[in-house]
DNA sequence: CCTAACCTTTACGTGAACGGCAAGGTCGTG
DNA sequence: CACGACCTTGCCGTTCACGTAAAGGTTAGG
């Protein structure tokens, strides 16, 4: 066992024991900033692995996974911190179960956890696919949108005439609409 | 009042003169507030159509539905006020493109306001799909964990075995984790 | 052992997105 | 014209999601 290439398994372990990152080599991982990840632990959506003997944080590949769900939660899907919580807390409420699962033997009670746990997870589902589909009816109408604009350059290209047809926006904005020229810095 | 449903089109107008609200009747028809509202209006975001002889706010149809996509944009992609109004304001160019291109005959320009608006139109799908796109991938994963707890069940109906066989976690959260017991709520 | 770079907690500051109140004006109905 | 319900602007307060600085302890390298 000469070529050992992982760095040194005590005979007793062969775990591969997992490599414990610092905060700041996280938040550098993942875009975050320390104080962020900080944060969400003062919030409870996350506990590191581990301390240092000197308090340093500790995290280990999972962290790192549950954080970028948490960073995909709130980047992607927009949920606020506290939904984020719901859910991350469902999550723990599933491992939990998992946990009373296999100590009972109890037919019944092994389904009761199972089904919470389907119910959790279809509670989630159906949260994602709400927002899913209400951004697709939003993406559905700027197509239209692009749609006839689409139209529009064919008449041009065929060199016709632009007649004044229809061109009903979906958004208003035809009455002299507010200037915009400033943006939306505020005073 | 009389049978008078349409309010009253003068003789010499043929159009049915929209019908103007205030802004506590658009808040809650939209589910808002009247601050709101406001607010959204001291950041350049929208400008009622009218004011009343006493400086009431009048709001038309095509400001309900302006609102109502500040609203979506807001709710269901969860884009910020100041990402809203880069969006609009991409649409109060094409609305100015379209004056323009009204008051133009020449070819090589109407071609290129019309490019522009297509371009921005792209621009505003792209925005709204890669976030559509984020999205379905987290919902996938949520499948997938409840595709596996669907065959646990069946399993355990088959009164089968609960051989503890790879229930691969998308989420880590397995090593004991923050008990989450007292929510989000901070102090 | 010394030092720079990193970490710790504590605490106050900030921008976004409003909430809420005050002081006064307006609208419409009796 | 009175009166209640609604509106106006102005301004300060609040919550969320962090930023940032202070005062000190830890770790890795020379």
């Amino acid at each position: 066992m000469s070529h050992l290439d992982t760095p040194a398994a005590t005979p007793t372990d062969d775990t591969p024991a997992p490599p414990l990152l610092r905060i700041q080599e996280v938040a550098a991982a993942l875009g975050l900033t320390t104080r962020t990840i900080r944060y969400y632990e003062e919030l409870g959506l996350l506990e590191p692995a581990g301390r240092s003997g000197g308090d340093y944080r500790q995290y280990d590949p999972d962290d790192i996974e549950r954080l970028r769900f948490i960073k995909g939660l709130r980047d992607d899907a927009g949920f606020s911190l506290a939904e984020i919580g719901q859910l991350l807390e469902d999550e723990a409420a599933r491992a939990r179960n998992r946990a009373r699962f296999r100590t009972t033997s109890d037919a019944a009670e092994r389904r009761a956890i199972v089904d919470d746990a389907l119910a959790r997870v279809e509670r989630q589902i159906a949260s994602l696919r709400d927002k899913s589909g209400r951004l697709t009816t939003m993406i559905h109408e700027a197509e239209d949108r692009r749609r006839h604009l689409q139209s529009h350059i064919a008449e041009l290209e065929a060199g016709l005439e632009p007649l004044p047809h229809d061109h009903h926006d979906l958004l208003p904005g035809s009455r002299t609409r507010p200037t915009r020229s400033g943006g939306v810095t505020k005073g």
